[in-house]
DNA sequence: GTGAAAGCGCTAACAC
DNA sequence: GTGTTAGCGCTTTCAC
């Protein structure tokens, strides 16, 4: 056989090695940090990993070991609150090893468990759920054969994976207080539709219960009014329509997230009301369509980047080898806008 | 050695070929469709995966052909069009094997480089990118190694990969043209800032070809305005104000994108400025939030499903060989809402 | 039409 | 401290 002036062959493990004059092993000790390897082996090394621009194949090492792939999950990609997790967890694996890959679940449970088997089937080290859908029993299953951590999703009894969270009663309880001092007192809440498996690791269900606590404590008791909605624009919309056109209407809405809050906000401008004259309005997240002026949405920021980051700190400890379930929980605060302030 | 009763073994390609009680080739064969497998021996097959919940090992496909997986990168996640265009990729996926995996740029060129690379050693079959920072030879060379569609570059020249677009001159034109006709004159076009790889593949450079070409049309060049702001609140926020607080103002403000539109939108309601009476305002995208009173943005709509649908298309008939570019076009149509419309 | 077997690039025992 | 080597689960010739 003539020698074919080869296209460029991929560069290995080994053709390091041999360029270092040392063994794969040597090569591959290095790449993982392991122990038991000298300065000046290490040194050499290095210098031809640079030297010849090597990357380590995904795959290969997907067989053995790991591939420092993180999977993170999100409900969609309309709402801007999970870019601001994003950040937080791009900012935690900044100088690791580590890359995140996004899957987007369309908040269907179905597809959420789809997209985590084919995580799983990539050989992902660990994934970070956001918001799942997912009954408590099914993410036990999940975390039995991959690494998880579960942003928004309230530990009940002593899971066995991690979860980071915001207080989502106390998040409520400030709208309330917020809106009971500023004089309001037929506040609703507006929350999603329950799936089938409704519970209490819900964080639309943590936010009622502080909600109706709240209003219980102001003595507003007979004013709690809970209404569900999908999260189409549609659906939204028509909830907020109805409940804007009973006769007894609420003179203040909080609702469970921002963009659901627009939504309201553009039902009430189309209905001549004033905001905050007629009604006010509330959203949770804080996200930066807040601070426009013509929403100055006041809303709960829980700090999505916060969320995010001690969710990456947490995966990567528990790919480490922690077992032990850690729960981590952020305070959150209440951003007060025009669509709460009569005065301003 | 005593046999531990050892935990659930993995269900491989081999498992499944003794249940059925064929050659692993066969499974194989069966698994990709290739050719040379009898009905008989693909229905045995199929019925022992189905039994024993086989799943394919995506890491070891990755050592020899396939992954199945198609990476997606998008420059961010807080504008909602990119949401658009997931939904067409994922459509266009729905009943195939292969699986997107998002990544998120943040906008910048070095980062996106650093994801490329990341998906290529992570064995992606392909990699649809949006709005890509890179310049052209720096594309071409990523083309090279691994098959790649681009959403929103124009290819100039014949460049070595597909690329899907809309008409963006046309886009221009038609809000030149649908603002001239409402009688405003004093049109300005905010554009992106221009990074270091200023170029005509940009969408935003083609969209200020459009409408300096349409303003000319209308006889209206003497009021070019072109301004270029970076996509932070603070910078477009800060640009649209030096705009409004000149000594001539514009009458019009076409932005190059929806969420920058928005920024406008607010500024001039601080400024106390009435939308559209003083100031037209359009936008580009059509996203969801346009529809919102409090904004009734008049903007384009680019179809960002369609932009994805059809990349997803071409980058698979990419991976099966295609080698020919191929570049695809898709119509823009104009959305008149409030923001330029006095009368409604 | 079907099966045996080589080998993809890497990790991790284990030997030296 | 360093090197040798056996596979990980799959695809793909190439015999039969």
């Amino acid at each position: 056989m003539v020698a074919i002036p080869t296209q460029k062959q991929r560069v290995t493990i080994r053709t390091v090695a041999e360029d270092a004059g040392v063994s794969v092993a040597a090569v591959s000790k290095v790449l993982r940090d392991a122990y038991g390897v000298s300065d000046a082996l290490r040194g050499r090394v290095q210098a031809s990993i640079a030297k010849l621009g090597y990357r380590p194949h995904a795959a290969a090492r997907g067989m053995r070991g790991q591939t420092y792939t993180l999977g993170l999950l999100m409900p969609d990609l309309h709402n801007p609150f999970f870019a601001d997790i994003l950040e937080g967890v791009n900012t935690a694996l900044q100088r690791s090893q580590y890359q995140p890959l996004l899957g987007v679940s369309d908040s269907a449970a179905g597809t959420e468990l789809a997209l985590i088997d084919a995580m799983a089937d990539r050989q992902m080290d660990g994934i970070i759920l956001i918001g799942s859908r997912l009954p408590i029993n099914e993410l036990e299953r999940v975390a039995s054969r991959i690494p998880i951590v579960v942003i928004a999703h309230h530990p009940i009894g002593e899971p066995d994976f991690d979860t980071v969270n915001n207080d989502d009663r106390l998040g409520a309880t400030l709208v309330v207080q917020h809106l009971v001092a500023a004089g309001f007192k037929h506040v609703a809440y507006l929350s999603q539709e329950l799936g089938a498996h409704n519970s209490d690791t819900m964080v639309t269900t943590q936010r009622e219960i502080g909600y109706r606590a709240a209003m219980h404590e102001a003595g507003l008791s007979r004013n709690i009014q809970v209404v569900h909605a999908g999260q189409t624009s549609r659906e939204a919309q028509n909830a907020a329509r109805q409940m804007l056109e009973a006769r007894h209407p609420p003179d203040a809405i909080f609702c469970w997230t921002d963009f659901i809050a627009l939504e309201v906000l553009s039902v009430a401008r189309d209905m001549g009301l004033d905001v905050p004259g007629d009604l006010a309005i509330v959203g949770y997240d804080n996200t930066w369509y807040c601070d426009l002026a013509q929403n100055a949405l006041t809303s709960i920021d829980q700090s999505g980047q916060v969320l995010g980051l001690q969710a990456a700190r947490l995966l990567i400890e528990r790919i480490k080898g922690r077992t032990q379930a850690e729960h981590y929980v952020v305070t959150p605060r209440l951003v007060a806008r025009r669509s709460t302030q009569p005065g301003s």
